[in-house]
RNA sequence: GGCCCCGUCGUCUAGUGGUCCAGGACGUCAGGUUCUCAUCCUGAAGAUCAGGGGUUCGACUCCCCUCGGGGUCACCA
């Protein structure tokens, strides 16, 4: 495999929701794959739609996943600056090297103008060509209008590594701008000059830009640029299947989910999969993996829908697979406020017994509350008990009592714990049904909690005793 | 409207002419694992492969048409 020089191009108009760090995941896959590099380029080349921060938080949020990048607008790189306003100079070089080649123009149309062509084109139904209406004589470029290019529209045929072999006609092919009247390039014209200049070998993106692939051959032959390896991938649709996945219809910054508490394990595993699989059955992936067995190839050609109940699952597989130290050190930060009273061995211990339910780390708190405090005695966990609810309190006080007497001699072990709830469950004459619950009912006021004996032992003596004479008292 | 892309269980998908009256995963439901919740295990329901025509001995797979969804037609990317 030849080493492939890949790039992620965002905008920097805010955060990214899981569509965007598709993009980026594909790409970084292909260069760390073929022992390539991963370029990041800020493409800010409009002003008004700038967000203060928005670069940061995109490098914040690669950062965060672990896709790491050899040359970027922060570490810098041979190919640099890798921010396109940086780089004005040279699109003026290209720029120049179209028009004296008789392959760019000044647009000598007002902008109203040009928007009654536009409105024109609509009212018949036609799509709008603005070269249509190429001027004659267009007067020299003074870099006050827009430097548009001078189209050759013909036919083109091209491979895409996802969609396949594409094709699009003339018609496709327009005058577009290059040089917008404020002096900096358009998308259209940067990207392709930065990506040459670069030595990109793959362009991975977004559908949105399939339609304009023409123009952008046409483009790249004027220049008489190679151009790089093309690779569309389809959009990821929101949960009603229908649009694509945005931030107007609440996709999420995927720096929230980390808030929440999912692991980047997952969260790459999940992205990865939206749209790709390596053909076999398999459907967790490590990262080593994923870099391993990752083909453009076999990326699906249609949209996928965020189903976020997959993610969900997925982030409880990988939090089980943790061993306890290291999960013990991931969940930083998502204790509840109760929790700072105990030291870490308590703490660890806890997260032992509610990794397996654990979905994500923000559960923590809910899940562990009566860990670290005596929630207030609630007879309606015996009331809407279907087994409790058979008896007097009279009778589940007695037998409370019968479990308080054999818990005392115990040493709080887990064996033997067992051992005694087990041996109680002979002298009452009960089922476990009644029994571990009553006991589990009154040593933790929770709807659920792990199991009896390990609950105990994590407890202690002193509070399981505290909480039966609790319950006791309310019974 | 023109051009372009896409269309297999609710969802993500396997499937490149016969081994598919379509396999896996998530979700759902049922049962099991000496309490609850969860995990784990087992099982079930769930797709006339968008529809219709061809081609072929044979089509989810190839061709055509139709329908549905999406993208694009900016001095946004």
């Amino acid at each position: 495999m030849k080493p492939a020089r890949t790039r992620f191009a965002p905008s920097p108009t805010g955060y990214l929701h899981v569509g965007g760090i598709r993009t980026a995941l594909f790409a970084w896959l292909v260069a760390r794959q073929s022992g390539g590099q991963f370029v990041l380029r800020l493409e800010d080349t409009d002003r008004a739609r700038e967000v203060q921060g928005a670069e940061a938080h995109i490098i914040e949020s690669l950062r965060t996943l672990g896709l790491d990048y050899d040359e970027g607008p922060d570490i810098g790189g041979v190919y640099g600056p890798y921010r396109q306003t940086e780089r004005l100079a040279k699109y003026q070089e290209w720029a120049q090297v179209l028009i004296d080649a008789g392959r760019a123009y000044a647009d000598p149309y007002t902008p109203e103008e040009v928007q009654k062509f536009r409105e024109e084109a609509q009212a018949i139904q036609k799509p709008f060509l603005y070269r249509n209406h190429r001027p004659e004589n267009p007067p020299k470029w003074d870099g006050k209008t827009p430097l548009r290019f001078k189209s050759e529209p013909k036919d083109y045929r091209w491979h895409d590594a996802v969609m396949g072999d594409l094709h699009a006609g003339a018609e496709a092919i327009d005058d577009f701008v290059l040089i917008k009247s404020d002096g900096f390039p358009t998308y259209n014209f940067a990207h392709l000059i930065d990506d040459h200049e670069m030595q990109i070998s793959h362009i991975i993106r977004g559908q949105e830009f399939i339609a304009s692939q023409p123009n952008y051959l046409n483009l790249y032959e004027a220049l008489e640029f190679e151009h790089p390896a093309f690779a569309t991938v389809p959009h990821i649709l929101g949960p009603d299947g229908k649009k694509k996945l945005s931030k107007r219809d609440g996709a999420k910054d995927v720096l929230d989910y980390f808030r929440d508490g999912f692991l980047t394990e997952a969260m790459l595993n999940f992205i990865a999969s939206l749209g790709w699989n390596d053909g076999t059955e398999q459907e967790i992936f490590t990262r080593d993996e994923l870099i391993q067995k990752f083909s453009l190839e076999r990326v699906q050609r249609s949209g996928a829908r965020f189903d976020e109940n997959r993610l969900l699952w997925m982030n409880g597989h990988w939090i089980r697979s943790l061993n306890l130290d290291e999960l013990y050190a991931r969940s930083k930060g998502f204790w509840p406020k109760d929790a700072e009273k105990y030291d870490e061995d308590y703490r660890r211990a806890v997260l032992g017994l509610i990794q397996e339910r654990l979905k994500y780390f923000k559960e923590i708190p809910e899940l562990t509350d009566f860990f670290f405090k005596d929630l207030p005695v609630n007879m309606e966990l015996i009331d809407d008990n279907k087994q409790l609810k058979k008896f007097e309190r009279s009778e589940l006080k007695s037998l409370l009592k019968q479990a308080q007497a054999s818990l005392a001699q115990s040493d709080f072990t887990v064996p033997d714990l067992t051992d005694r709830l087990n041996a109680l469950l002979e002298t009452t004459g009960q089922k476990p049904g009644i029994l571990f619950s009553l006991v589990r009912v009154a040593t933790t006021q929770a709807p659920f909690s792990p199991s009896l004996a390990e609950t105990l032992n994590v407890l202690g003596r002193e509070t399981a005793f505290r909480r039966i004479e609790q319950a006791l008292n309310a019974l």
